[in-house]
DNA sequence: TGTACATCAGTGAACGCGCGTTCACTGATGTAC
DNA sequence: TGTACATCAGTGAACGCGCGTTCACTGATGTAC
């Protein structure tokens, strides 16, 4: 062989890695095969050895950032992070001016629920896991109610960075990231009659 | 004047509306302007005398998109319906099943995020308009706690419908939505301490 | 009343460009003998 | 040990197609005389 072993492996996912970062940052048709593939420093012909076709790679790419996205989650969690440290990161600055390497359901919710049905499935998944890792972080014992608050607080973090990333002025940004953090602490906290 | 008076104006508005509707649908960077056009009933070259660019229909349809729903609420309200009721009616079925004429910001936020300053500035005002129209349903004094809430909710509701339209099961997306209309009349009635 | 001209919303072909995809080819290495 | 061949990740040109945009033109009507 004239390349070491798992080379073509490792190529493939350096590609999902970077078309990973571009649907997120451009939208899904709006990023083009040629450009991921020159920013992976790879010619586009190089694509289709990889990958049977764009869809797949789409959906490969969005199911792989939505579990990263539970990935840092549960690291926070283990790294002993509370619910509202966890809200902060999530609707930070940092996170509001990198949609490229934050979270895929801020960037492209909409538009995976425009793509074929295997993607909206493995994306559907990924969605379950993550609102399951949010769960713990709320303090109510009926289970059934805490999952259904995770469910509600998952559509409110995603809803509070999508309007606070078409706000122009950074300081009401800001005050919109607020609004969410402080009322995912009501949801999470509110008692469950 | 082969034409009726005003008849312009109204071709001009007919291709508005149909590009409205064609962008909701199929996303922003999907929707051709021939599509639209040929929807319209009229041919690809009858665009530019009406517009100057994509990005200016852009600007002008999601725009208006944005404040109809806005006077869709407020035409609720005037009719003497509740929170409740505005809450069900935006997350419904019927709204779930047609993106096409429903709420721009379920099927567009964060595309609209990556539009030119313009557009967002214009998306922005639409958006404020329409938090503030959310603001007298909820029971709290303190105009700013209220304001607060409003954008909260707003972001959940749009997060909520945005994740129904994902998941594949009609009844499983039917839970997801009823998780948030009892989160949403949760952070309205929550007292604000 | 009849004819010549001006108006202008809309037509439809064409522009260059980038899209997703295909394919004959390269060239560095490993294996066979 | 040296040579011939097989392997295969990646190259890069080309495919047909649809994109946003431009533009010379049409043709129905209104106005001028």
């Amino acid at each position: 062989m004239r390349f070491e072993k798992g080379h073509k492996a490792e190529t493939r996912r350096h590609i999902l890695g970077v078309a990973s970062k571009r649907f997120r940052k451009d939208g899904i048709s709006a990023a083009g095969i040629a450009g991921i593939m020159s920013e992976a420093g790879l010619t586009n012909g190089a694509f289709y050895p990889h990958f049977k076709s764009k869809d797949e790679l789409v959906r490969e790419a969005v199911s792989s950032a939505i579990n990263e996205q539970r990935h840092r989650v549960e690291e926070s969690l283990q790294a002993g992070c509370d619910l509202e440290s966890v809200l902060r990161t999530y609707l930070s600055r940092n996170h509001l001016d990198s949609p490229g390497c934050g979270c895929p359901s801020a960037a492209l919710l909409p538009e995976v629920a425009r793509q074929p049905a295997s993607t909206r499935q493995a994306y559907e998944d990924g969605i379950d896991s993550y609102v399951s890792t949010l769960v713990p972080l709320i303090p109510i014992a009926d289970a059934a109610v805490a999952h259904r608050r995770a469910t509600a607080m998952f559509a409110l973090m995603v809803g509070t960075l999508q309007h606070a990333r078409v706000v122009m002025d950074p300081a009401a940004a800001e005050q919109i990231l607020e609004s969410g953090v402080e009322a995912a602490l009501l949801l999470a906290r509110a008692p469950s009659t």
